[in-house]
DNA sequence: GTTAGTGCAAATTTTTTGCATCGGT
DNA sequence: ACCGATGCAAAAAATTTGCACTAAC
C-alpha cells in the first residue's frame, strides 16, 4: 500500500514525501478526520508538517482517488481511507452524535440511481442526517409515553 | 403559509419582520441557495438585509423546521425549503454539476435504516457525491465496464 | 414603551496562495 | 543539479459576535 503511493505519485512524475505517506496514514488511522484532525495527529507522531500542506495533500490524494471525504457537518469536510470497510455515516442533527451503517443499504440505491440515470454514486462518500434512535425516543412524546407505560 | 411563519414565531415569542418573510421566500425561490445567494437575491427584491442576518434567519428557520440544508460541495452549505417536493441531490464530482432524482429511492434506505438501528433519516438532506452519466462515460471507460459487469 | 431584531464593523475560523528554501530523484 | 514540495506568513473566504439603533408588538 505504500507502494501504491509511491507507484501512483511517480506515475504522475510526483514525488514521494514523508509528508504525504503521513497524511495518508493518518487518515487510515483516524477513521474520520477534519484536516486540522490530520495535522495534529501527524504532528503528534513525531514528524513535522503544516497545516497548508494537510490540505495540499489531501487534495492531491483525493485525486490519486487513496481517500474521499463527506460532509458531515457544518463546514467540517472529514476524510477517510478508501481502503476503510465501505460504510454510510448517520449523523444526528440533535446530539451531534455519528453512528455508522453497512454500506450494503446505500448499494440497493446506488444501483437504482445508476439504472435510471446512469449517475455512479460514491457509496463512501455518503452521510444521511437525521435523528439518531436515542435522541428520536427523548424527544417524540407519543413514543415516550408508550414507553414509560410499560 | 406565510401565516405559518408569523405562528411559529409568535408561538415562540418572536417578531415576524419582513427580513424573515424574504429570507424564507428567497429560499422558496431559489430552490438551492447558499446563504450568499440567499442574500443576494433578496437585496435584488429591493429589500435591504444584512449577510449577517440571512445567516441567523437561515439558522432560525431550520430550527423552526421551515427549512433544511445539505453540504451539496466544499464549504457550502446549500438550504432548501421544506415545501419543495423531496429529492436527492446528485453531486458530480468531476464536472460539479447537480441534478435531482426521485426521493423514493432514499425512502427504501432511510425505512430500511429505520427498522435497523433505529435512525430517523432526514431524506431532504441527502447528498450523494459520485460520477454523473455523462462525466462517467467520458473520463473512466474501464470503471464505468467494471462497474456494470458486476 | 419594551425589548427583540437588524445592520455594521470587527473578530473568528477556515482555507488558499505567494515565495524562498528544502529535499526527492 | 533540477524542479517539485514544504513551511511560513499573508491573503482571502466564510461565519460569528458585540453593540447602538430601529421597529414589531
Amino acid at each position: 500500500m505504500a507502494e501504491q503511493l509511491s507507484d501512483a505519485l511517480h506515475g504522475r512524475g510526483m514525488r514521494a514525501t514523508p509528508q504525504r505517506r503521513q497524511v495518508l496514514d493518518a487518515v487510515d488511522a483516524l477513521g474520520h478526520a477534519t484536516p486540522e484532525q490530520v495535522c495534529e495527529h501527524v504532528q503528534r507522531a513525531h514528524a513535522g508538517i503544516s497545516l497548508s500542506t494537510v490540505y495540499r495533500t489531501l487534495e492531491l490524494l483525493e485525486e490519486l482517488g487513496l481517500v474521499t471525504h463527506a460532509h458531515l457537518e457544518h463546514g467540517a469536510p472529514t476524510y477517510h481511507s478508501v481502503q476503510a470497510h465501505e460504510h454510510l455515516h448517520l449523523v444526528c442533527r440533535e446530539c451531534g452524535g455519528l453512528q455508522e451503517a453497512d454500506a450494503s443499504h446505500g448499494h440497493a440505491l446506488a444501483e437504482a440511481l445508476r439504472a435510471e440515470v446512469g449517475f455512479v454514486t460514491d457509496v463512501r462518500h455518503l452521510a444521511l442526517h437525521g435523528t439518531c434512535a436515542r435522541c428520536a425516543g427523548r424527544e417524540a412524546p407519543a413514543l415516550a409515553g408508550a414507553l414509560s407505560r410499560a
